[in-house]
DNA sequence: AGTTGGATGGTCT
DNA sequence: GACCATCCAACTG
């Protein structure tokens, strides 16, 4: 399912009118409670408990206190599992999208107007592809909170949907390594090749995994 | 190019 | 009370 989603599209609608979008291009495999790196080892708990639930469905968690990360609930309800959305190329709504990473920066921090205005300038600076290339960054960008798990990214009326990408996209080769930051699960959990992307986007966070020969 | 430390608070033992 | 699916600035060389 991780392979699967790269080059997928994720769609926000709101606040109001507003639109944006963007395009898989990094991704991470969790699954079951053996897994060591991932949520569900504890059991359901009021954080995890929707990865216990029906696929199709948003995770969404904050770490280290600041960031909210993205993830797709991916297996049938009792089976917990999910793809954490590392990057995404933004597509649609780039305006707004930098206008949320600001704001995500000025509500995490207690920092005063003249650091967040330079703040601002910074991000107004960045190229698209460097918008929402980590996965605290991607939430950033579509301004997500624990709040938004539960969310069915598969009904067309949501506010967070996941869409196909193109039909006629040529196979991309991928890059494969192992999941970022989980050491602490030791072995084999923290070296299997689950990390997924599409090599050499510019979108794809750091450190870049290696780029395999195979396609999907 | 690579390493280090600070920000910041929920989560689980 | 330790840990953490992160990010960035500031440093080293």
């Amino acid at each position: 399912m991780a392979r699967a989603l790269l080059g997928a599209i994720v769609v926000r609608h709101g606040p109001g009118n507003a639109v944006r979008a963007g395009r898989i291009v990094e991704v991470e495999a969790y699954i079951g409670v053996a897994d060591r790196a991932c949520h569900a080892r504890f059991g359901p708990t009021a954080r995890n408990k929707v990865m216990f639930g029906p696929p199709g469905h948003a995770y969404v968690y904050r770490v280290y206190g600041m960031y909210d990360c993205l993830n797709i609930v991916t297996e049938p309800v009792g089976a917990p599992a999910a793809v954490l959305v590392r990057a995404i190329e933004p597509l649609v709504g780039l305006e707004a999208m930098r206008q949320a990473r600001v704001a995500v920066a000025a509500s995490r921090h207690r920092w005063p107007p003249e650091r967040i205005a330079r703040e601002r300038a910074r991000i107004a600076a960045l190229p698209a592809e460097r918008l929402a290339n980590g996965p605290g960054l991607v939430g950033a960008v579509l301004g997500l909170d624990p709040s938004w798990s539960g969310t069915d990214l598969c009904d067309p009326g949501s506010p967070l949907q996941l869409r196909s990408g193109p039909a006629d996209a040529p196979e991309p080769v991928l890059a494969v390594g192992p999941r970022v930051g989980v050491d602490y699960a030791g072995d084999p959990w923290r070296r299997l090749p689950w990390r997924f992307a599409i090599a050499g986007h510019p979108a794809v966070s750091r450190p870049r995994p290696p780029t395999s020969e195979a396609t999907r």
